[in-house]
DNA sequence: TCAAAAGTGTTCTCTTTACACCCATGG
DNA sequence: CCATGGGTGTAAAGAGAACACTTTTGA
């Protein structure tokens, strides 16, 4: 029983952010020992006295100085006795979003890694542990929470045009959809309204009616018994 | 970064158990320690060389002789650092389930547990650490597995009466359902078949044929993109 | 005036809901 | 013959899917 002295407790985050139709993940270099300079999800030893919820926003804030939006826990991976070939270690997976605002990486020199860097979810390299595996359960995470929680509004700025959540969609689910059935379908719930605005010409076609999500509104009808879902063709 | 050193890792069971329109949890009594006599989950700390599902499945045969037939990690329970007022431990906590076949406990004096005792779900004592709250969690989780997992079936006998699995899902989601609509909805979705056995007479009422849920059929038509999904109005 | 993206309604199909009476058995 | 639980169909409403043309802007 003593032996579990042995076992140190680790915390990865996956961080997702979106731009240019395009999804990323946040990543490091290793800055010390065996593995330096491999790429390796932020994250690290839990220390005594902090939560485990502590122990990643700290440990983002540290590796890549960046601020998530949304955190939920995904998965413990612990079944693998030799993932990290120096001790057992078990790791508790956190799965993150970033909206554009806090896509920006602080470069402080005085972190545990390198560098911080977003890399496009198909052109991950060969991370170390078994993080590519960590990824792949963190992206089909995301691809199922789309479905049934409001979350794709994490990943855009406050105020966007349709056709960004629209893509995000497409772009996530690797799948086609109806531009005015999806339309139809997010404006009937009722948790996205329009804003006066207009978005800026992108130099060709027709300016975009901006939206928001409306947060409180999807809390409210949260406790009415209100069951956010999308689901396509 | 050392301290790690200091935290140790456990792991926990919530095992469901469903008979007589009743659903059940697994509780032992602890047997030392200044807890001695408090009921709590099933579980215990983890050993160096072996993984997290290996032991939650030993402490289950020790603790209760007892062999589940569904098993997943449920959550990591790490954020309150004095949940275990001993020393910091975190506890990564599975959910089980059983079917009446395995639903008998074995009492094996050599135990870490004086005895093992399963409880009626609105029947929980206060117990030991944060486990209320864990079955919380697990019991939220199981409410929703049921509407887009068959799991219903883990917890019933390899066949059954079409009324035991109805009444499953009324007592679990404590939600009235439509007898007629319920029995087209389940033996629409093709993973259900009927027996040729009809069940023995339990003293009034007519005899109902049995049916089973058939995983291999199952396991195809997920293959095949299949979706399930149960709802009610 | 052309290219590019935004905006918009209707019809058809399928799924979900609501609802009530007869059947087989044991006592 | 009565009490108990098992078994079954239909119609109405709602949700999802398919589908194409007009509008606004910049170049």
């Amino acid at each position: 029983m003593s032996e579990t002295n042995e076992i140190k407790v680790a915390v990865d985050a996956i961080v997702f952010g979106y731009q240019q139709n395009t999804l990323y993940v946040l990543l490091v270099k290793q800055k010390f020992g065996q593995m330096k300079g491999t790429w390796v999800l932020p994250g690290g030893f839990v220390l005594k006295e902090e939560s485990l919820k502590e122990a990643v926003t700290r440990e983002l804030q540290e590796e890549a100085g960046i601020k998530v939006n949304y955190l939920e826990q995904l998965y413990t991976f612990g079944d693998d006795v030799h993932r990290d070939p120096r001790f057992r270690v078990i790791s508790v997976a956190y799965f993150a979003l970033v909206n554009p605002n806090n896509f920006a990486l602080v470069h402080q020199n005085d972190t545990d890694a390198e560098e911080a860097q977003w890399f496009a979810i198909d052109r991950i390299p060969k991370l170390g542990y078994d993080h590519n595996e960590i990824i792949k359960v963190a992206h089909q995470r995301l691809k199922n929470k789309l479905a049934y929680q409001p979350i794709g509004f994490d990943l855009l700025a406050d105020e966007f045009p349709f056709s960004d959540l629209e893509s995000l969609y497409t772009v996530i689910l690797e799948q086609d959809i109806d531009r005015r059935n999806f339309r139809k379908k997010i404006l009937s719930l009722g948790i996205v309204e329009e804003t006066n605005t207009l978005s800026a010409s992108t130099g060709s076609g027709r300016p975009a009616r901006l939206f928001k999500f409306n947060k409180d509104q999807y809390n409210q009808l949260l406790d009415e018994g209100f069951h956010f879902e999308i689901k396509f063709a």
